[in-house]
DNA sequence: CACCATGTTCCTTG
DNA sequence: CCAAGGAACATGGT
């Protein structure tokens, strides 16, 4: 569930439900996902800590505790590819692939994740490398353009670089070109500044609106396998608006562009995988080998 | 068996 | 130093 407005979205959920709360008990299944932090640390300096308050930094969720001698930590989590995290009645039988789970009293704070790519730790070492908030005051146009200007790579590779802005993931990589109109595999370094100013701002839109919708559509956290369509921000096919409806180009490959209906596509970058639409996402070069006039972008 | 998957990091090769 | 590609991590869905 991992980019940044489905963590947005599960900060906000969690916060009213762990602030205060005290931490009675660590219980390490997967240390792996704690590393590099040790079992016997983390259990030490949670224990009996309360939790002040929760914040996303990125795709990273940071939880503010205190512990009893007043002692302020923080406790780093990232949801890697299927990383949840949710309440469960403390006497539940934990699930299959629990990685850590922190006894709350009566409640308990389970992080379970399927492919144990996820982290939950006291090293906060991961977020020194991470560019600016693309919600945040930092991310500016010109820092954005000189980061850009800077590299060769296609600029959809470069919207992944976490130092480049935070929080930005594959679906929302390719949401914001193809809202900005521009073709993924353009150099990061040819844009153009109106180009960037359009990506700039469709980035920031992407994420908005899929906060918004995540915020809007009911979420069940904790449900894991068949019959929750609805962690994922809302799959249920029915549903109007749903997050899968709600996106534009992403996973649709072969079906109509909804804005033009030229069939979209899907190519490899970086061995991760891109939707756009070739007529509303074309480059130059590519305008003048099909004699297409260029589409407008809104 | 094949392929795919919202992420990060490391390694090799050029 | 940089870019690009691949693999690894580990598991499940289709």
């Amino acid at each position: 569930m991992p980019e940044l407005p489905e963590v947005e979205v599960l900060v906000r959920h969690l916060e009213p439900l762990l602030r205060g709360k005290r931490i009675t008990g660590t219980i390490v299944r997967r240390p792996k996902v704690i590393a590099p932090t040790s079992v016997r640390n983390l259990s030490a300096k949670l224990r009996r800590a309360r939790f002040t308050g929760l914040g996303r930094r990125g795709k990273y969720l940071l939880f503010g505790l205190r512990s009893p001698d007043r002692t302020p930590l923080t406790l780093v989590g990232h949801l890697g590819m299927t990383g949840r995290m949710y309440l469960a009645p403390a006497e539940a039988r934990p699930p299959k692939h629990a990685a850590v789970i922190l006894r709350l009293g009566a409640a308990s704070l389970v992080f379970e994740d399927t492919r144990y790519f996820g982290r939950l730790t006291l090293s906060t070492g991961c977020l020194d490398a991470l560019g600016p908030e693309p919600l945040g005051p930092l991310f500016t146009v010109d820092g954005f353009a000189q980061s850009l200007k800077r590299s060769r790579q296609p600029v959809k590779v470069k919207l992944l670089d976490q130092s480049l802005v935070a929080g930005v993931g594959n679906i929302y990589a390719c949401e914001a070109l193809f809202r900005a109109g521009i073709a993924p595999s353009l150099p990061a370094r040819r844009l153009r500044r109106e180009q960037v100013k359009r990506l700039w701002a469709a980035v920031r839109t992407v994420l908005r609106e899929a906060i918004e919708c995540g915020s809007t559509v009911p979420l069940n956290f904790s449900a894991g396998r068949r019959g929750d369509r609805l962690f994922y921000f809302g799959r249920a096919p029915e549903a109007r608006g749903s997050y899968t409806e709600r996106l534009r180009v992403y996973g649709r490959e072969g079906e109509p562009c909804v804005k033009c209906a030229c069939p979209v596509r899907r190519v490899v970058q970086a061995a991760r995988s891109t939707f756009y639409c070739p007529r509303c996402q074309a480059t130059r070069s590519s305008l003048r080998r099909t004699g297409k006039a260029k589409p407008r972008a809104d």
